[in-house]
Parts: structure tokens; C-alpha cells; sequence
RNA sequence: GGAUGGGUUCCCGAGUGGCCAAAGGGAGCAGACUGUAAAUCUGCCGUCGCAGACUUCGAUGGUUCGAAUCCAUCCCCAUCCA
């Protein structure tokens, strides 16, 4: 664990939020960080390069479906999953947690670990705690989640507490298997919408010692104030000298409404699946490039925007592709959405190192329409 | 000129007496999407004052209680033969 650090290096004095550097094996990442989802071992359209060229300095990817496809064999076979995908920065892989929770119709969940059916063939598999580090092990990400339950919203106390425990037990189990000095290991807070939990697991995992910690169980569709307020309520009982990574939030004023209540690493697939399906983030808000509104709308996409897309191509251009079913219109949107929220957070950093990120919210969100956000 | 097969709502195409404003697909329009079972999914898609009424299945006329469906004539289209 040598190899890993992380270090706060600012406090914005208008509102407490951290900058930070997190070093590991294949390089430093500066929080607060927008993590770009790889799951299948790849960023969906996207190639390495083009993620180097946006700003990117650390990916995702994924446990379960690894594990399914191609199996973490053959990527140790490849030398890892950095030379497999041809990414030579750091990689965090969840553990499949989040699978347990997202694919609740086709698993059985025990003490022990959890059977799946897989989605891709039916046959069963089981990951435990261990199993769950096996596979990250083998995959060789620089950052490995906890195996986790993660609930659903709503959800009644007994269960959240449940779920909550069952994620300490299982914690225990992940850092009790975690061996590999090349890669370090967060755990994750559960506790649902429930301070009284949320504050507990906090105190328990920072009493388990992981180099960083996990939020989960939020952005499961509970109103946004509801997981701001879970944020504020566990902030003063995490460590204040580890990570804190806030699973699954990406939307831009989500981004920046975390980082104001402490988080400094976040991941999201909204970004690259929405521009998939043909919006786009903007500074002045959602833009559905599909709709007949932009057929000859010939301006960029985000005037404020440095990415390839708004350089060289026009609304009326990636309506054209998207209406087309063209794959350049995929891979230009995502190419956009994705360096959107990068540069969101290299303005957030620059913001926090001038102590005026409170300045920067308001400014940022009297142009963002809020009207038309997720 | 002859033979045969056809003309259905934006397009393709099903429907051959009532259960038909008319299957299905496409196109179009809109919506959803937050640790990716997602280049996916959902809704709308003749007109209106949308309950209900009205107009529509090449055209016109007819048969029938009732026609996109049957008959007559005409107009187009495709293929083949001269």
C-alpha cells in the first residue's frame, strides 16, 4: 500500500470543499474527480486515447460483467486489465455490489454471498465477499470496492439496517481477503435514507481502516435534497484524511452539489449512456439533440464547450447522425458529455483553489436550466 | 394491342361482407435514462369540441340492413407476350 496515497492539499475557504491528489501505481488523480464508466472494459464509444485527450484520469469498470465476459482468467492471461483494454492509467473496479442490487430479479442473496443468473446466458454464479476479491484481484485495479448491499428507495428501517450490517460483516470478509499490496481497497457506507444509519456505518467502516470509502445506495430515485441530506448527515463522521467517493452520481449539478458537501471522487454512467440515446449536457442545460427543434440549428452544441464535438460539428449535424442511427453521433455525444463533466470539475478544482466555489455554483446554475435536468 | 398480377391511412404491407380508423414493420414526433441486462426502453402516430361524431382503403356508379372487402365502367402501376 506504498504505492497509494492520498493527501488534501486545499480547503476552499468559502465552503470547506477539498482539493486532493490520490496517488497509485499508474498515476495521480486529482479530486475531485468525475471517474468515466468503463464497465465492460471499455468506456462505451470511447477509446483510450480520445479518454486521455478529454482530461480523463481514471476509469471504471466492473467485477460482475468482467467476471461473465471474458472471465478474469483470460484479462490476467492479457496481463491485467490495463494492458487488456490498452488504459495504462488507474482503473477502480466496483466489486459487483451494485449488481446485486440492479439484477434483483435473477439472484439469491445469503450470508455466505450472492447466486446470480447471469443476464447473458442463465447459468449461476456466485460471488461472495471473497469471490468478489478474487475477481478484482485478478483484474488488477488500482482501486477495489467492498462487496456491498445496496438498498432500493423506499425502503423500511429493518431492512436498511439489515443490509447495512450485512455490508459491515461483508467488509470485514473483503479486507480480511484483500492481500495485494498494488491495489488499494474502499469500503462502503449503506445505512439507505436513514441518518441513524447512515451516521453508524460511517463510524464503522472509519473504524475498519480502509484507504478510501464508498457512499452507496444513493441515486436509487429518491429526491435529490433527500441524498444531499444523507451526504451532510455522514460528512463529520468520515475520516477527513481518506477519499470519499459517492457511487453512481454524475448528473452536472449533482457533481457539483457533492463536492460542496465533501465527496471527491464520483462515477456515473448517465453521461455516456444518455449520450448514447441522443442528449447532451450544456452549459444552459439538457440538450436533446434528437428533437426536430435543432434539424437546422447550425451552431455547436456548447458554445462554453473546448471538446472535438463543439469545435468542428453542429447541432443540425449530430441530429443528422442520431436520426441516421449513425455511430458517429453516439460516439460525438459521449465525446461531449464526457468532457462536459471533466471540465465541470477541472473548473470545480480551479474554483476551490481560489476559494470561490460557492461564486462558482451560483454562477453555473443561473445559466443551467434546471427545468430540464434528470 | 393482348395476358396476368396489382392499386389500403407519410412509406412498405396485412386485411377479401359486419368483431375495421383498419394487423405488423418503417419513418415521424415526444418522453425516460445517475456504482450500465441500455447505440436501450416507453408513449403518440386520420380529423375534430377526441364522451362521441365525422372523413378514409385509385375514381365513379351499383348490389346489400351493412362494402377496404361483391358487381360494372373508367384511370393508373408492374411483369410478360406482340
Amino acid at each position: 500500500m506504498t504505492k497509494f496515497s492520498f493527501e488534501v492539499t486545499k480547503r476552499c475557504q468559502q465552503t470547506g470543499a477539498r482539493l486532493g491528489v490520490l496517488k497509485t501505481p499508474h498515476g495521480d488523480i486529482h479530486t475531485p474527480v468525475y471517474m468515466p464508466v468503463g464497465t465492460a472494459a471499455t468506456v462505451k464509444a470511447m477509446t483510450p486515447r480520445e479518454l486521455t485527450e478529454i482530461g480523463t484520469e481514471i476509469i471504471l469498470s466492473n467485477t460482475y460483467h468482467l467476471h461473465l465476459r471474458p472471465g478474469e482468467d483470460l484479462i490476467q492471461e492479457a496481463g491485467g486489465l490495463h494492458r487488456f483494454m490498452g488504459w495504462d492509467k488507474p482503473v477502480l473496479t466496483d466489486s459487483g455490489g451494485f449488481q446485486v442490487f440492479s439484477l434483483a430479479g435473477i439472484r439469491k442473496m445469503k450470508e455466505e454471498g450472492v447466486t446470480f443468473q447471469s443476464h447473458l446466458d442463465g447459468s449461476r454464479r456466485f460471488i461472495s465477499p471473497e469471490v468478489s476479491m478474487d475477481i478484482q484481484h485478478a483484474l488488477g485495479a488500482d482501486i477495489m470496492m467492498a462487496f456491498d448491499v445496496c438498498t432500493a428507495y423506499p425502503c423500511d428501517h429493518a431492512e436498511a439496517e439489515d443490509a447495512m450490517e450485512r455490508t459491515h460483516r461483508w467488509a470485514r470478509r473483503c479486507q480480511a481477503h484483500h492481500t495485494d499490496g498494488d491495489q488499494a481497497l474502499f469500503g462502503i457506507v449503506q445505512g439507505a435514507f436513514f441518518e441513524d444509519l447512515r451516521i453508524q456505518s460511517a463510524k464503522a467502516l472509519a473504524d475498519m481502516d480502509f484507504f478510501g470509502y464508498g457512499i452507496g445506495g444513493l441515486s436509487v430515485g429518491e429526491p435529490k435534497p433527500i441524498m444531499y441530506g444523507m451526504l451532510e448527515s455522514i460528512m463529520p463522521h468520515m475520516p477527513v484524511e481518506k477519499p470519499r467517493y459517492l457511487m453512481g452520481v454524475g448528473s452536472p449539478d449533482c457533481l457539483i452539489e457533492g463536492v460542496l458537501r465533501g465527496v471527491d471522487m464520483f462515477d456515473c454512467v448517465l453521461a455516456t449512456r444518455i449520450a448514447r440515446n441522443g442528449t447532451c449536457f450544456t452549459s444552459t442545460g439538457r440538450v436533446v439533440i434528437k428533437n426536430a427543434k435543432y434539424a437546422r440549428d447550425f451552431s455547436s452544441l456548447d458554445q462554453e464547450c473546448d471538446c472535438y464535438t463543439c469545435r468542428n460539428f453542429s447541432r443540425a449535424y449530430l441530429r443528422h447522425l442520431f436520426k441516421a442511427g449513425e455511430i458517429t453521433g453516439a460516439r460525438l455525444a459521449t465525446i461531449h458529455n464526457l468532457r462536459f463533466l471533466l471540465r465541470l470539475m477541472e473548473n470545480v478544482r480551479q474554483a476551490i483553489q481560489e476559494d470561490r466555489l460557492m461564486d462558482f455554483r451560483n454562477e453555473f446554475f443561473s445559466k443551467y436550466d434546471m427545468t430540464k435536468n434528470f
